[in-house]
DNA sequence: AGTAGATACTTGCATTTTGCAAGTGAGTAG
DNA sequence: CTACTCACTTGCAAAATGCAAGTATCTACT
């Protein structure tokens, strides 16, 4: 009847935002499908090499909080494509901050190109691998 | 001789702000000192309620991370104040994306006034705490 | 001197999460 | 009907988390 949904914290907004995103992974998978990554094994190749247990347990969590939806993109095989939803698109901004602290206060660090203000990276790197793919298949 | 430090993970930004910060409790922490609280009893009382035993580890570990100090700041008792670092201070543009961010994606979320760009509360909440407590005493 | 209270942690231990490696199932190709 | 790819799942050891209780230091009061 109000607003009040038993938080498992505290209304807090970051508090409830770290309940969703609060762990090593979460963001860095937001991050590829930003940067256009799109299937489970695209996901699972990233640097940072990420158990496929994990992986797998994430993309359902993500799924269930409304930040990535799973949509089969292709018959004979079926292959499920995993996008974000504006919902998870609007996380742009938060690893945008995470990459400028990062760039400034962590030496040696790199971005790795963010879609939303970081550059015109997000189809192109995508976009070549699976013209890529296309091309040797 | 390089800049290659041997990454945990990889050179990304983001992944190696989530070495450090990528658990549910950091951001807390760093949030909470930023609002201006400053010692452990004040931190341990927060309503997210961190248990002890991890505060105690996380203090240690931003500290470790140059993003908290610790120093003394009254004898007989010797008391301890945390403080954040100019590297610490920067994470308010991280705290304030997740604020804006779950502000508008998670209902009934709310911001707890953050420091930076969010609002004047730096300084008059916790001031009117140490106020109190002198009164009291 | 003795006791109570405050602050700042530490310790023990059960539960949960993580990570590695190997396995499984559906589908295609040859 | 064998081989291979993709997308997960499973088993299990190791590490992290969380709860509750305990310890250490110092002050205040009697």
């Amino acid at each position: 009847m109000n607003t009040a949904k038993a938080f498992a914290r505290s209304a807090c907004a970051v508090a409830n935002s770290l309940d969703i995103l609060g762990d090593k992974w979460s963001l860095l998978v937001v991050r590829d499908l930003l940067h256009g990554k799109r299937t489970y094994g695209e996901l699972a190749l990233s640097p940072e090499r990420i158990p496929t247990n994990i992986l797998a347990e994430r993309l359902e969590r993500l799924n269930s909080a409304g930040i990535v939806t799973k949509t089969p993109y292709q018959q004979r095989p079926v292959r499920y494509a995993y996008t974000l939803t504006p919902k998870g698109r609007a996380l742009g901004e938060v690893l945008l901050a995470f990459v400028r602290w990062g760039k400034q206060h962590i030496p040696g660090t790199v971005a790795l190109n963010q879609g939303p203000t970081g550059g015109a990276d997000k189809a192109s790197a995508a976009q070549a691998r699976r013209t890529r793919a296309k091309r040797i298949e």
